[in-house]
RNA sequence: GGGCGAUUAGCUCAGAUGGUUAGAGCGCUGGUCUCACAUACCAGAGGUCGUUGGUUCGAAUCCAAUAUCGCCCA
């Protein structure tokens, strides 16, 4: 016996042990059918599910589902990110927590700790998703420092060495002084930040006066080794190759011209400090200036900042203004908004800073990367973010590889101190071949991102020429948000192309973000986080799931509430009551019966349920997942539960024996198998623990059932539109029962005037008056009934006699308003087929279809009118 | 500064390739505990699609300008 309300709980855990333990995730790399793949955009170690994880694996799990069920050879390879900077954070906390560092421990003690906190932890994100329902194949689950993994890693960089791809040099960084490591232009977020512009006096060194210039970080003038106007800037021109005093370091340095100074910014006159600005670095290297750092490792000021040495930068930065100020060359202050860099991970602010690190040379891998999007063997969707990826890809900057903490794939190099050679190498190296000297590791650990962008490959065996790779690879789809779109699938491309000689997927959809139901993004310190597990607690994960699915629409952001997830529970529960009912009908009957039903709304049901199914798939396959949502949603609730369940009770409770029930009940079983199936993709759960009730099922399972096939032999026009009149005149009497307030309970007379359809209405006159709470259904021919309500659908005039009942102004008022609608319609529509350019240039079948309208609008019209006028006499107006 | 996107009922959003009498959910109003479901049923009110021009026989849908909001890159 089923609850009267869906408890999901009960049920959850069950289903998802039991598919796990019978291997329905894991894929057949031997197994016939087409393949399909997918590779989840690995969460980090350190993650817990977010709304985020939460809309991304819900989508890609619709997906595995579906294509599983559609007969594909579907894989989708689970796994996790080692997340350097982030991981090695948690981990630092935490010994933090017990008074230590990673240097008190050192680096190996330090990796073992970090192991050991991913063994404990790092399960935690992948218990969730199985919470979520994920039909990952957990037999192949990766880890971004599995030892295969690594070989990838290393490989790529060997390759990438020799190839002469990777180099190493010094250059202007992004460098994160509380991570102590150096960040790719991506890691450093820009933010708007309200600042100042301070124009600070350079005395001239002839003591001819002095030049200002503008600067928005005067601390780092300690380090400027140049000023420099715009060659054609007439203010300044005289002033090139003059020499001005660096105030407080007091040394002269020269006034140079190039032409990257504009003119119109602050003064014109720009400090030039080549160690700590990459356009200065830029003009220093044009000019031949020398490079002064100042800012060390820490944030601290060095010894090349005289008196300042050892303070902090902003405090300098504050100090060096009073100083100025003091001396009286700082000439005013003026508020300036400019963007700021700051630290992914720590939202530190990031020092440009010059550096020696290793970079990846980007331009040769993104030209082919480019053209793959162009030439559409990578399909980005939506479309519009193939722009965003090639605004990017066409300005791509060499990518900082190498970062300066412990836990990551340690780069493949080795230095010989004696004979300073170095070596790169997939394997392990100890002694200088030449020197026979010891080698040292380089220390740095590449960016997390490096080992991400192999991810495709690298997860099915790459380097070595797995069966995994030859089924698998290219995959068929990748499904992400678009802030990791540079980070991560732009990379992907690029790499998949250079060491597997193809793309890495066919598609990428690109996903919107989970906002809050202000539109605000999610964030713990906004406070305005739903965890995703608390939801589906609260609420089981199908609803969760599909409250997802309907509003994930292309290209829009999501607004969660938990309204939204409350309307898709009771959908669950709406859902349950109806296989309740449907299996207490079908009662343990299986054999499925050829015969078609001659029952009208089993026609109907089934040439509906087709056309669901199709747009269903297609919705699916287009990723409109929202669209496919909502399709079956309607389906469901307005036409399965709203009318079919309701048609069929009065032949299967046998109140009516016109019909053979057993074909009925053959129809409802397929009918609710097809709803399941389709269905099964978004709410797996509720959908098994239903199919497992379900006589005559055809699989142990739902989820390797397969997807209900199209049977263009049920598609019946014919049928819908016969059915269409059955419910119209029932909308009809409802319309009119619920205007003019007769209760649920009173059961009243009508009377049609049927225009030709009224052996049609006759056939099923039991059921409208069931429907409709008809005592006396009567045909009539000629005049209408007096004192009625009217009501016209079709050709159909509906009256429903009121006598005493009736308010004659208010029913005449009923009658004005849809006549006024009617009339507005119909005049619209007059004069568009009275213009002789529609009829001369609309396709035929439009100007067929507006007449018909128009014509169907002008009966109704008549008939409407002919009512009034009726109860116009009556009522002695 | 460059680029992109959004603007449709009270709220949140759907509305491929222009041809619908512009839809849904929630909320709201009125009526019902009717033998699957009150996490329900029945009925109803409520938008002319940010603004202004244009293209077209025809525009929420295409173009241009403009306003507001948001995002990305510098």
């Amino acid at each position: 016996m089923m609850e009267k309300v869906y408890n999901p709980h009960s049920i959850e855990g069950k289903w998802y042990s039991f598919w796990v333990e019978n291997g329905y995730f894991t894929a057949d790399n031997s197994f016939s059918g087409r393949p399909f793949s997918m590779v989840i955009p690995p969460p980090n170690v350190t993650g817990s599910l977010h709304m985020g994880h939460a809309l991304n694996n819900t989508l890609q799990d619709i997906l595995a589902r579906y294509k599983r069920m559609a007969g594909f050879n579907a894989l989708w390879v689970p796994g996790t990110d080692h997340a350097g900077i982030a991981t090695q954070n948690v981990v630092e906390r935490e010994l933090a927590k017990e008074g230590r560092s990673r240097e008190e421990l050192g680096r190996d003690k330090f990796i073992e700790r970090v192991w050991e906190w991913k063994e404990h932890s790092g399960n935690t994100i992948i218990e969730q998703l199985k919470r979520l329902g994920c039909s990952c194949d957990w037999s192949r689950q990766r880890f971004t420092m599995d030892a295969g993994l690594s070989r990838a890693v290393r490989e790529v960089f060997v390759r990438l060495y020799n190839e002469g791809l990777i180099y190493r040099d010094n250059y202007i960084i992004n460098w994160c002084p509380r991570c102590k490591t150096a960040l790719s232009d991506l890691e450093a977020e820009h933010e708007e930040t309200q600042g100042s512009l301070w124009h600070i006096r350079y005395p001239l060194a002839d003591g001819s006066g002095y030049l200002t210039v503008a600067t928005t970080r005067p601390e780092t003038m300690l380090g400027d080794t140049a000023i420099a106007v715009n060659p054609s800037d007439e203010r300044y021109a005289q002033y090139v190759g003059k020499d001005v005093i660096l105030p407080i370091v007091e040394k002269r340095i020269p006034v140079i011209g190039d032409s990257y100074v504009d003119t119109s910014f602050g003064t014109g006159v720009l400090k030039v400090t080549p160690a700590h600005d990459l356009n200065d670095f830029e003009i220093g290297k044009r000019c031949n200036l020398e490079v002064v750092k100042v800012i060390d490792d820490d944030g601290k000021m060095n010894e090349n900042a005289v008196h300042y040495r050892g303070m902090d930068r902003f405090e300098c930065r504050e100090k060096i203004v009073q100083e100025l100020d003091s001396k009286g060359l700082l000439e005013k202050i003026e508020p300036y908004a400019l963007g700021v860099g700051k630290c992914y991970r720590c939202k530190t602010v990031v020092e440009p800073s010059l550096s020696l690190q290793w970079f990846l040379r980007m331009k040769p891998l993104a030209e082919p990367a480019i053209e793959a999007v162009r030439s559409h063997r990578v399909r980005i969707i939506p479309e519009m973010w193939e722009k965003v990826y090639f605004e990017w890809m066409e300005n791509i900057r060499d990518w900082c590889i190498s970062r300066q903490i412990w836990w990551g794939h340690r780069l493949p190099v080795w230095y010989c101190d004696r004979c300073n050679k170095t070596y790169v190498s997939t394997e392990d190296l100890t002694t200088c071949e030449t020197c026979k000297g010891a080698l040292r590791q380089e220390t740095d650990v590449l960016d997390t991102w490096f080992s991400s962008g192999l991810w495709p490959f690298s997860t099915l065996g790459w380097p070595d020429d797995t069966k995994d790779l030859k089924t698998y690879y290219p995959t068929s789809v990748l499904i992400t948000a678009f802030d990791i779109l540079f980070f991560w699938v732009a990379r992907m491309i690029m790499m998949g192309i250079r060491f597997m000689g193809e793309v890495p997927f066919s598609e990428v959809y690109i996903h919107a973000l989970v906002r809050d139901a202000e539109g605000k993004k999610m964030s713990k310190s906004k406070g305005n986080v739903i965890d995703p597990l608390i939801i589906i607690d609260e609420y089981g994960t199908d609803a969760f799931r599909f409250a997802l699915a309907m509003l994930a629409a292309q290209g829009r952001d999501i607004l969660l509430s938990e309204e939204r997830i409350e309307g898709a529970r009771n959908f669950a529960n709406k859902i349950w009551n109806a296989s309740k009912l449907s299996l207490s009908f079908l009662d343990g009957e299986t054999a499925p019966v050829k015969e078609k039903s001659s029952f009208l709304p089993d026609r109907w049901i089934r040439s509906r349920v087709q056309k669901v199914i199709r747009d269903a798939e297609e919705s699916i396959e287009t990723y409109r997942f929202n669209e496919a949502a909502n399709l079956i949603y309607t389906f469901i609730w307005h036409e399965f539960c709203d009318w079919y369940l309701e048609l069929i009770k009065p032949n299967l409770y046998g109140k009516v024996t016109a019909f053979d029930p057993s074909l009925t009940k053959s129809v409802l079983q397929r009918t609710l198998s097809d709803i399941l199936k389709v269905l099964h993709p978004l709410m797996p759960f509720i959908t098994e623990e239903i199919y497992q009730r379900l006589p005559g099922r055809d699989t142990a399972s739902i989820m390797v059932s397969p997807f209900p096939e199209r049977d263009d032999a049920e598609i019946d026009e014919e049928s819908e539109s016969r059915m269409n009149l059955v419910m119209g005149v029932v909308d009809v009497v409802r319309n009119i029962r619920g205007e003019t307030g007769i209760g649920p309970n009173v059961r009243v007379e009508a009377m049609v005037r049927a225009d030709g359809q009224q052996s049609l209405l006759q056939e099923y006159e039991y059921y409208i008056k069931e429907l409709a709470k008809i005592e006396h259904l009567t045909f009539v021919d000629g005049r209408p009934p007096e004192q009625s309500a009217v009501g016209v659908y079709g050709g159909i005039e509906v009256f429903v006699p009121l006598k005493d009942l009736i308010d004659v102004s208010k029913e005449l008022g009923r009658i004005q308003k849809e006549l006024q609608k009617i009339e507005d319609d119909g005049e619209r529509l007059a004069r568009k087929l009275n213009n002789p350019s529609f009829r001369e240039k609309a396709p035929a079948e439009v100007i067929e279809k507006n007449e018909k309208t128009y014509a169907e609008l002008q009966k109704k019209r008549e008939k409407l009118l002919s009512s009034k006028g009726l109860l116009e006499s009556l009522s002695g107006n």
